[in-house]
DNA sequence: TTCGTCATGTAATGGGTTACATGATTAC
DNA sequence: GTAATCATGTAACCCATTACATGACGAA
């Protein structure tokens, strides 16, 4: 999620952390903000795996060390490899809220055949959450109190509307490339 | 969060653990399912504290030991209380997302100003949340893709929608206790 | 007798937060 | 010169999950 999210954005341009944290708000949405103890020792993680450096190729290298200046983080080649891999991903994670809203997110450089793929996993997966909440409410919601009962039923509404959402989604990809990559 | 869901179910019966994890299930509505390696040392933490206990009063005391069969967990007088001022707490916890789930399904046991103040609390919240994410769509909402755009309007839609919800509820409880114990 | 499901638990791990510590740069 | 904010980082902690281990009990 982290790794797809700062991958993503320094696919657009190099940033330093500082920057990359309030982009990932926006990015995100405000409802999932990170925050520095867990961003920092994912670059630091990104970095030794390869996928990012914070090198400027042009740079006076003697005299300054032990300073923890501005680190400025670009995508390397080997990066830009692992993120196109992360998004062409179409396992579970690619299903749950977080790992589809980053997808979501980095669309954009996603193959339009992926998308379709991810649009629909996560519209199946959004679907059975929905029955499963339907046939509760129909089992139980004569049992549940009012609020419980409120409850229940603006989160059902809320799933159904993400599956209507999905659709909408769904149909315009397949109407935008009509073609039949499909088995 | 799990501790006011566990105390909740319990004051309605009593129960043993692996039954508590199927009703918070579906009482929490799948999307919060909590395994049995969270559960377990939250019973056993909730056991020390005194606020449950698996003692029946009458039982054949010798012989068995060491034997891990079913246990039935009940509330104790001290985890009622507990419970009432969990139940009464209207600070911040009780406004996010799981506080305030939490919160409301156990509001038939609550206090009706307390219920106000609450559903008054998580809508300034989520109204807040909504306020950011329509700045957001508003200054960069052209430079953000179709996908990121379509992602952010349906989040928007989605606290909007929250936000109506809560006025509703808010406005049926005043009109359900109508006398004024507000400053 | 074996399979499913009821039932309880632990250990290792994961992925984040909060709070703290430090220092550079900019604006007044 | 001092306050705000930019900028980087660490340590302690929290709260959950996964995977595993154990065993009782009823039905086929």
């Amino acid at each position: 999620m982290l790794e797809i999210a700062v991958l993503g954005l320094l696919s657009e341009s190099p940033m330093h952390g500082y920057e990359l944290r309030k982009r990932l708000a926006t990015l995100l949405g405000a409802f999932r903000a990170f925050s520095y103890g867990s961003l920092y020792p994912t670059l630091r993680r990104l970095s030794e795996a390869g996928w990012i450096s914070d090198e400027s190729p042009l740079e006076a290298p003697a005299v300054r060390r032990s300073r923890r200046g501005k680190r400025v983080y670009q995508l390397t080649a080997d990066g830009k490899e692992h993120l196109a891999s992360l998004l062409a991903e179409v396992g579970p994670d690619a299903f749950d809220d977080d790992g589809f809203g980053a997808r979501l997110a980095f669309f954009a450089q996603t193959r339009s055949d992926i998308r379709l793929q991810i649009l629909e996993g996560r519209r199946r997966r959004v679907e059975e959450q929905r029955d499963g909440m339907k046939s509760t409410l129909a089992r139980t919601g004569e049992r549940f109190d009012r609020y419980t009962r409120v409850l229940h039923e603006h989160g059902l509404e809320s799933v159904d509307r993400e599956v209507r959402w999905l659709t909408e989604l769904i149909e315009h990809e397949r109407s935008d490339a009509p073609d039949g990559a499909e088995h």
